[in-house]
RNA sequence: GGGCGCAUAGCUCAGCUGGGAGAGCACCUGCCUUACAAGCAGGGGGUCACAGGUUCGAGCCCUGUUGCGCCCACCA
């Protein structure tokens, strides 16, 4: 009845098959439930353009860990999947993929092009999931959520409605970052300011009614086009006198006023600014305060408008060049320097943004930011690492209106009509019949769309069913912890938060768990334009989803940044195989059985020092993970489960596995199967594939390791007396391979191996060590004795704490290179008397440092002497 | 201009609230020891960027310096 394992694992035949049974057993539902406490996680939805990439990987991978070990925790543990409609970048390829058709979105209309969009959906948007099942994330799918599906829409009109009736909400005439290329407005957190090379061309304005000009300075010439005045420092000496009065705007050949206004900056350039309130921010808002009039020059598409005279229908570009020619001709170019700015481009399609004044809706932020500052401050919402909460908190210290009307189709479309008779404006859900005021029924739905992170910021709760009271609301809100890049703070983290402070009163998640980019092994940027990216499902395929998802936790702390390299795959997928191998060695030693229970009394030192081991390795793991250090917690597991599980306990046990007369072997097979599931149990999360193909194999008492118990802290488990003990056989091990690698002996060659030792403890340890004993120290027989009575001189001696070893070769041992290693010895164990006779007669240690420190410190003093000893006397035999 | 991060072994990185420097890979030596050569045993290798300070004690805390990197910001 014993089963067997493959001789070498194979994850593509066991990864699928484990999926499909968990999805079949629905282990990965969760409902509310009042006996069990919620655990949730929602899933930062990705684009249905998407395909998974390295970041996606290491996010749920973190994600599907944190879930996986609670549900084993016994929390009622969902993880909220669901995917994002990312207006603009999906509009973007819809319309590509039109283009290809021969279809435009003017040709195909609002309906037409909608019905390709979910078309489009259709085909595509479910690549993605099925991607992330690959990686193992047990995400609750029939809970499955889409941002453009039914109740979303309807928690997005409900919110839209509630922020303007609250006032939140606005349309207004502001200047906005508009994209040439994508044709749509864009917010604030959408532009990248990339530093481009440009020029600084140096303008002359001749000065009206006198001789003269003044010069000024400006990297978009062709803006000037659309200038209303220009303006100095109001303190500014070198043009008090010309405060009021006019230059002539050449080009144009207009006459405009001189201004004066703090917002010039003395000591930059010439100190005198063009402005341009249609085409600049800043102007903007001069503009503004001076009352100047807004001429826009640019149009949608980026080239220059009727306002522009002669260079009406040139692209922005063109029309720079030209402009600056004809200024050349006419004497008023000054000079032209090179200059390298910081300019606004869109993430997206990486175009030069365009400041333009258009109508478009906004939500008001001041307020709204408020809650989401103090929920920092006051600890009910934690980011790991912490200093991320400064980047939370700056943004929404420094936050501006945000902008949400976007010139799309594919998305929310705004909930805003318009009366064509009377011009009232009506917000509500459902479209209106008829005017509110005249009750004209030739009614107009607004034409644009919301930002798509509009819908995003309500995901927390949408996706539970909210406008709904739901009793899935009630239970899994606010979910536990938010699991994000650090590039998405802006966008999402902090409009998830004040929007689920403002419309269900509690914040959205209690931590942000962020984690950086995933590099190349350069350290660059996977990206598309370089090339450079790697496939996590070539990964997944040659080395096993376990062994990409333990790479990606693995030597990391939680924000930075980590650079992945095969190397690091391989090393991981050499674990599982270990993990894999160990297994098959204790299922082949079961002998058919199943092990009963076997009483903690009947164990050996050996069986209760590893024991004692794993028991303390689940609590670290556990309060690792509680802080969220992945990484530490599977550089414990890793380091247990190889060294001392695999290296030293399975070598200890053999003897007595391979003894069929052994009375201990039971405990032994006890043990290798506790300790093994024990580990199983404790890399589940991280390694879900292997570990459930081995548990499955190993036992048939529980169906499945995923929904079985997360390793508690035992207080019978713990043995320190043993942990003591053998510890200090490994030492004596390590000494004696120690000594017979520096002399060239081969395992094969045993010897007789003698330790004595005056202290009782120590030979007691030893003789009930004795038979693994002698297996690791290659000894053909292990002699325990109080005094070296009967040792041949000539032995090789190694020394630990209270004892002496010595190996007798019948060949002769080379006496000069042994006393030469006794001297090395010797000089080192100086070298650690020294140092530790210095700190205790240190007054002011001794008087400060804390009792244990100092005990720890005499304990040593006494084992390095009692070495000393040791070794001397052995230099002193071989040397007379 | 403001904020943040990083500088630790040849490479890539861990190092929790300060108490004798770690891992993986690479390198050297010896092993096909009946779980695993994707392995076993042993080994070499670090003024923890630099300079001060606090402390009995600093990779870790404080100040400054240098060199990288990231984020934010309206200097035309």
């Amino acid at each position: 009845m014993s089963k067997e394992l493959e001789k070498v694992y194979n994850p593509s035949a066991v990864e699928d098959k484990l999926y499909d049974k968990w999805i079949e057993n629905n282990y990965f539902h969760a409902e509310a439930n009042k006996v069990k406490k919620p655990y949730t996680i929602v899933i930062p939805p990705p684009n249905i353009t998407g395909q998974l990439h390295m970041g996606h990987a290491l996010d749920n991978t973190l994600q599907d860990i944190l879930i996986r070990w609670k549900r084993m925790q016994g929390f009622e543990a969902l993880w909220q999947p669901g995917t994002d409609h990312a207006s603009i970048a999906t509009e973007v390829k819809i319309v590509k993929k039109m283009a290809e058709e021969g279809h435009t979105k003017e040709s195909l209309g609002r309906e037409g092009f909608m019905e390709k969009a979910w078309a489009w959906k259709d085909e595509y948007g479910g690549i993605i999931i099925d991607q992330l099942k690959k990686l193992g994330a047990s995400c609750d799918w029939e809970r499955e959520r889409f941002t453009l599906d039914e109740g979303l829409s309807d928690a997005v009109l409900e919110v839209f409605v509630k922020y303007y009736d609250k006032g939140y909400i606005y349309q207004g005439s502001r200047i906005i970052n508009w994209c040439p290329v994508c044709q749509t407005t864009i917010s604030e957190a959408e532009v990248e300011h990339e530093e481009k090379k440009g020029h600084f061309y140096h303008i002359k304005y001749p000065l009206v009614g006198e001789e003269g000009f003044l010069q000024l300075a400006t990297t978009r010439p062709e803006t000037m086009l659309g200038d209303v005045a220009i303006a100095v420092h109001p303190d500014d000496e070198r043009y008090q006198h010309l405060i009021g009065k006019k230059v002539t705007l050449p080009i144009v050949n207009k006459q405009i006023p001189i201004i004066a206004d703090h917002y010039v900056d003395k000591a930059f350039g010439t100190g005198v600014v063009k402005i341009t309130p249609a085409h600049d921010p800043n102007d903007f808002e001069v503009g503004l305060r001076h009352n100047l009039p807004q001429i826009n020059v640019i149009n949608d598409d980026g080239t220059i408008n009727s306002n522009g005279g002669n260079y009406e229908g040139l692209d922005r570009y063109e029309a720079r060049k030209r402009i600056v020619e004809q200024l050349n001709e006419e004497n008023l170019l000054a000079k032209v320097e090179d200059h390298t700015h910081n300019v606004g481009t869109h993430d997206r399609c990486n175009t030069v943004i365009e400041p333009l004044i258009k109508q478009q809706w906004f939500v008001k932020m001041e307020e709204l930011a408020k809650p989401a500052i103090a929920a920092l401050k006051n600890g009910t919402l934690k980011f790991v690492p912490e200093r991320y909460g400064k980047t939370y908190l700056h943004w929404l210290e420094n936050i501006r209106d945000w902008c949400i009307s976007r010139q799309l189709w594919w998305g929310h479309r705004i909930p805003a009509y318009y009366c064509k008779e009377c011009g009232e404006i009506m917000i509500q859900k459902e479209a209106p019949v008829q005017c509110d005021k005249c009750y004209s029924t030739d009614i107009k739905q607004d034409e644009d769309s919301l930002d798509t992170w509009f819908s995003s910021a309500l995901w927390p709760f949408s996706t539970l069913g909210w406008p709904e009271k739901t009793p899935d609301v009630d239970y899994f809100y606010p979910t536990s912890v938010l699991v994000t890049g650090y590039d998405i703070i802006f966008f999402w983290v902090v409009r998830m938060v004040f929007s689920g402070l403002e419309f269900m009163g509690e914040i959205p998640f209690k931590t942000v768990l962020i984690h950086g980019l995933v590099r190349d092994s350069d350290g660059r940027k996977m990206s598309k334009s370089l090339g450079n990216g790697i496939d996590p499902l070539e990964v997944i395929e040659q080395y096993g989803a376990d062994a990409l998802r333990f790479t990606l936790v693995t030597g990391n702390a939680p924000g930075n940044d980590m650079r992945f390299y095969y190397e690091r795959v391989e090393a991981s997928r050499n674990f599982a195989n270990k993990v894999w191998n160990a297994s098959r060695f204790i299922m082949m030693n079961l002998e058919g059985e199943e092990i009963k229970e076997v009483p903690l009394s009947e164990l050996t030192p050996a069986d209760k020092w590893i024991l004692s081991k794993a028991n303390t390795l689940a609590k670290e793991v556990t309060e690792n993970m509680d802080h969220y250090d992945l990484g530490i917690a599977v550089q414990k597991l890793y380091d247990f489960i190889w060294e001392e599980f695999c290296d030293w306990y399975i070598e200890m046990v053999k003897p007595r596995l391979y003894n069929s007369e052994d009375t201990t072997k039971r405990a032994a097979i006890w043990t290798l199967k506790t300790v093994l599931i024990q580990s199983l149990k404790l890399l589940h999360p991280v390694m879900p594939f292997i570990t459930e193909e081995i548990f499955t194999t190993l036992q048939d008492v529980e169906p499945s390791i995923m929904i079985s118990t997360w390793p508690a802290y035992i207080d019978a488990w713990n043995f320190e007396d043993e942990e003591n003990a053998i510890s200090l056989i490994k030492e004596a091990v390590r000494s004696i391979r120690n000594v017979r690698a520096g002399m060239n002996v081969p395992p094969s060659k045993k010897a007789k191996v003698y330790v004595v030792s005056q202290d009782d403890y120590v030979r007691q340890v030893f003789s009930e060590g004795k038979v693994f004993f002698a297996t690791l120290s290659y000894a053909s027989e292990v002699i325990i004795q109080k005094t070296k009575d009967g040792i041949d001189e000539d032995a090789v001696s190694a020394v630990i704490p209270n004892a002496s070893i010595y190996m007798p070769f019948t060949e002769l041992v080379d006496l000069d290179k042994e006393i030469e290693r006794l001297t090395g010895e010797k000089e080192k164990l100086q070298k650690e008397l020294d140092r530790v006779e210095q700190k205790l007669s240190n007054e002011r240690f001794v008087s400060k440092a804390p009792e244990k420190v100092i005990q720890e410190e005499r304990e040593k003093l006494v084992k390095y002497a009692q070495m000393m000893e040791q070794v001397q006397e052995r230099l002193r035999g071989l040397t007379k």
